[in-house]
RNA sequence: GCCGGGAUGGCGGAAUUGGUAGACGCGCCGGACUCAAAAUCCGGUGCUGGAGACAGUGUGAGGGUUCGAGUCCCUCUCCCGGCACCA
């Protein structure tokens, strides 16, 4: 046995018996429970970041921690490897992406390797292989028959960084959720997946999931935004509706044109104010501002100013709110009366039909508008009875009743007042409606509407199709033959895969397919004639919304999941950073249902539970250059002075000297020079220390903040671990005795309860006072070295039996050789989980405190099986409580068997 | 604005779900070993007062329930995350 711990060759020959074993090969095993654990699958970029440690760790300790309590475990890994990064490098290097994208997985693979985690290679699986990707292409296809694939020309997300369409979950304020660049508006022809068509089972479904967390839970409903209104109908005069444009584009991924000419239809949540209605708004890409436009040249003009002023969606927010009168009127479908319209940069084509009616007096921004333009302002509703109105000055009831002049200033109170309490409000000055409440004035506003076939109850959400169409290298090909003749034609089955040629070089100038003629030239399949080969790829978000099922089968090469995706599926336990909250999450699920709806898959929700870790955060030093910029310094790179209290107050840059500003904690960024190479930490101190800081430093959904000398406390904890096991593996155990002494009876029963809390611990996932109780251990072991009393060896033989088992699945390198020299067993791995045993809790006496009106006092032993009689009185003859009783009598004295007893004087 | 989550020593973080607040680690202080340093080991460490036993005080602020509140209820402040001209 080595004397000293030496991490690399007991890692490396753990790591060889895992192989020569296989030990984690999955298999369905015969009356075991099957646990499914999944680690989101990293884009190979080269190297690992602490982020995949932190994360892989985190599966890796459920992983074994379920094998050695007799699950039969399934634990993949894979590469996303399809995507832009790859197309960048080799525009850089002149390499095709094909070999910098092998190169970089055969590198991270070594460095999984390392780490020790036990995934089963077996199931590696990378998604810009062909024998993957067909898979997307065929279910694309299949989706194209049952009408959920579709095309069509639509402005969508630009990012011209990437130069690339984005799908609207991409675009994050405004920016590319990768390259954070600024995105524009383009119409551009593309496939989109009818994702809308499943909203409302994603919506319920959520329902379903109790094993994922709340606030992600909340940001899918968030993004998919149910909303109930009703949709109804203005009349457009004859003579225009008859003339009017098809519309062109219209919003991203918007809902198309109304279906009467003759009718502007509109969508509302508050159906109760439609009689407040002065004016209708639509938007500036609406069919009805284009044929104003054609006739009115301030129209036009606005119009022409909506599409290039309005580029940033970001921006929209906050822009003023601006409009111009198309000089159109349309009726009122209640009322009968002339309403005018007018094109609104606040109103946006792609949510609910790009127009609204407008009832500024009871809504801001109508308001807004209404107050600027100088539009009548109707008021139809009152927060009910007595307290609503009159609660206003007489100058802001005003407003409701006339026209504004400049000089009115209108409160925010005023706006919560009167806009914020749907639910508590009746209408007035709407005649046959007036008194009734938001829901009833609904309810006989729609079908009134409906009598008159101009409107009905309607259901609104804010998720649009998916956008899948990229126009990129990189990804998988697009299934579509563009025929003359026959225009677009699917790729039959039997031509599958379409293979994407793997010896392109890019060269930044679009997508180097144009140039592929082998690529490009086929025939349709259809009549045979010469045509051309879809040159966009999909998303590569399609990609991974599936690969878990194809884990799970037998890598078919007929299709695409089989019969042992149902014995493993769903996912058990999914893993991976909150970032996918909404993207990859909602793609998933939407592609599990579509494949459930094909027969394909029998479960409806992929991932039964969701663990979203925390984020890896460093210190952040910089300072500003003459030059205006910023200068950032790697935190080992400067020499940090602290207060008295341990603050950091000034730090220093370790070459020259000069002061650097401390800007706090932030996430591990290149930019911020901020990162902590895993590499260099496994190389320094061994994967078990970088595992078990990992584990140690924080739970693991909260973030983890970096400390060097959290790492070497870890490493050595780990240390004196080997330390121990060396000092007691010449010492023979000997038998336990029935009747221990007493020091070494409360170390074994310290050992036990520490154990009991960790198995609770681990149930919650909360890993750091698991790595926490094993340190407690070994602080109680150590004392049964120096105990020569009878049993002190079986003491601690049995304590660290337990240790060793508790810290496998963390460190499980040391604890595998550790296992084997103490000769405990051949392989840890297939140790029973350890249980804390009854006779070693037992205790014939129990330590109760002694509290006075709640505050501790003292405490005393007591038989364990005293009655409450008995510690009542112990309590009161304890000469604290007489101190504090000074004399007089207890009022009340509460007993908490094993715990405290509180004296009320 | 709406939704979700937080606030505990110098720091990271615990608290058996209403029962000894600050586990475990880091840092710091003291000691041992050493010519010395590192490493290692031992002891101490919420704050205030006290040599000390001990007393007071203490979980963002204020109130409430309770024998007892970090934990439950109400009001408020601040922080983090998501969504947002969505009609």
């Amino acid at each position: 046995m080595q004397q000293d711990y030496q991490p690399k060759s007991i890692e490396a020959a753990a790591q060889q018996h895992w192989e020569q074993t296989q030990a984690f090969r999955a298999r369905k095993e015969a009356g075991k429970p099957k646990y499914y654990c999944l680690s989101m699958f990293p884009y190979p970029s080269g190297k690992l970041h602490m982020g995949h440690v932190r994360n892989y760790t985190i599966g890796d300790v459920l992983a074994r921690w379920h094998k050695m309590r007799g699950y039969s475990v399934l634990q993949p890994m894979g590469w996303d490897a399809f995507g832009l990064p790859a197309e960048n490098a080799a525009i850089q290097n002149q390499v095709p992406p094909a070999k910098w994208t092998d190169d970089n997985i055969a590198y991270m693979k070594q460095q999984l390797k390392s780490l020790g985690f036990a995934i089963d290679w077996s199931r590696e699986l990378a998604t810009c292989k062909p024998d993957y990707y067909k898979w997307n292409q065929w279910l694309f296809l299949r989706m194209l028959e049952k009408g959920i694939a579709y095309k069509k020309t639509q402005v969508v997300n630009w990012d011209p960084v990437d130069q690339t369409v984005l799908a609207n979950e991409q675009v994050i304020d405004g920016r590319g959720w990768r390259t954070g660049a600024l995105v524009e508006k383009r119409e551009i022809p593309g496939y989109y997946l009818g994702i809308t068509q499943y909203a409302e089972e994603l919506l319920a479904d959520l329902d379903k999931l109790p094993g994922w967390p709340e606030r992600v839970k909340t940001m899918q409903a968030n993004w998919i935004g149910k909303s109930h209104g009703v949709r109804f109908a203005f009349k457009i005069p004859d003579e225009v509706g008859t003339s009017l444009p098809s519309p062109s584009g219209g919003g991203i991924e918007g809902e198309g044109a109304p279906s009467n000419k003759n009718l502007l239809w509109v969508y509302t949540t508050r159906a109760d104010t439609i009689m407040g209605v002065t004016f209708v708004a639509v938007a500036a890409e609406h069919p009805l501002a284009l044929y104003a436009a054609q006739h009115n040249k301030a129209v036009a003009a606005f119009v022409e100013k909506c599409k290039h002023v309005s580029v940033m969606e970001a921006d929209m927010a906050t822009m003023e709110k601006e409009g111009v009168d198309t000089g159109l009127k349309v009726t009122h479908p209640l009322t009968g009366e002339q309403v005018p319209v007018w094109v609104g940069n606040y109103v946006l084509m792609g949510y609910g039909e790009g127009a609204v009616m407008a009832v500024p007096a009871h809504d801001e921004r109508d308001f807004g508008f209404a107050k600027k333009y100088k539009l009548p302002i109707k008021q139809v509703i009152e927060r009910s009875a007595q307290i609503g109105y009159n609660k206003f000055s007489d100058e802001e009831k005003q407003i409701f009743d006339k026209f504004l002049g400049d000089d009115l200033t209108f409160t925010a109170d005023c706006w919560q007042e009167w806009y914020g309490n749907k639910e508590r409000v009746v209408c007035v000055n709407s005649g046959k409606y007036d008194g009734l409440n938001y829901e009833q004035a609904v309810d006989a506003i729609a079908a009134d509407l409906a009598a008159k076939n101009l409107g009905e109850k309607k259901v609104q959400w804010r998720l649009r199709d998916w956008g899948v169409s990229r126009q990129r290298y990189w990804g998988c090909p697009i299934p579509i033959i563009h025929c003359d003749s026959c225009g677009s034609v699917p790729v039959p089955d039997d031509q599958l895969p379409v293979k994407l040629p793997e010896d392109c070089v890019p060269d930044g100038s679009g997508n180097p397919l144009h140039k592929r003629e082998d690529f490009l030239n086929c025939t349709c399949p259809k009549c045979g004639k010469p045509a051309k080969r879809e040159t966009d790829t999909m998303d590569t978000f399609v990609d991974s919304s599936w690969y878990y099922a194809r884990y799970a089968s037998g890598f078919k090469s007929d299709a695409m999941v089989d019969e042992e995706t149902s014995y493993w599926m769903p996912v058990d336990q999914y893993i991976g950073g909150i970032e996918h909250a909404i993207l990859h999450l909602l793609y998933s699920r939407f592609w599990t249902k579509v494949m459930r709806n094909l027969g394909l898959v029998k479960y409806d929700e992929p991932f039964a539970n969701l663990l979203t870790q925390g984020m890896v955060l460093n210190h952040i030093f910089s300072r500003h250059t003459d030059k205006g910029g910023i200068q950032y310094f790697a935190p080992d790179e400067v020499i940090v002075e602290r207060d008295d209290t341990g603050r950091i107050t000034t730090a220093r840059a370790v070459n020259d000297g000069s002061t650097v500003e401390y800007q706090g904690i932030g996430t591990m960024s290149k930019s911020k020079l901020n990162g902590v190479d895993p590499q260099a930490l496994i190389e320094q101190y061994g994967a078990d220390t970088a595992r078990f800081f990992m584990m140690f430093a924080s739970p693991p959904e909260q973030t983890l903040e970096w400390a060097d000398s959290g790492v070497e406390g870890s490493h050595r904890f780990l240390k004196r671990v080997w330390a121990f096991g060396n000092a007691l593996s010449g010492k023979a155990a000997g038998a336990m005795p029935g009747k221990l002494p007493a020091t070494l009876a409360d170390v074994r029963r310290e050992i036990h309860l520490t154990l009991k809390q960790a198995n609770y611990d681990l149930g919650k996932q909360q890993f750091n006072t698991v790595a926490s109780a094993g340190m407690k251990m070994l602080n109680a072991l150590e004392k049964t070295l120096k105990d020569e009393g009878e049993g002190h060896a079986a003491v601690a033989h049995e304590g660290f039996s337990i240790l060793l088992r508790l810290l496998s699945p963390i460190c499980p390198h040391i604890t595998h050789a550790l296992w084997r020299e103490l000769g405990y067993g051949e392989d840890i791995l297939t140790a029973a989980w350890p249980e804390p045993l009854a006779d070693a809790l037992e205790q014939d006496e129990v330590e109760l405190v002694i509290q006075v009106n709640g505050k501790l006092r003292g405490s005393l032993r007591a038989p364990k099986d005293a009655d409450k009689a008995t510690l009542e009185q112990m309590a009161l003859a304890h000469e604290a409580v007489q101190k504090q009783l000074a004399g007089g009598a207890a009022k009340k004295v509460v007993v908490v068997p094993g715990r405290l007893i509180n004296v009320v004087i």
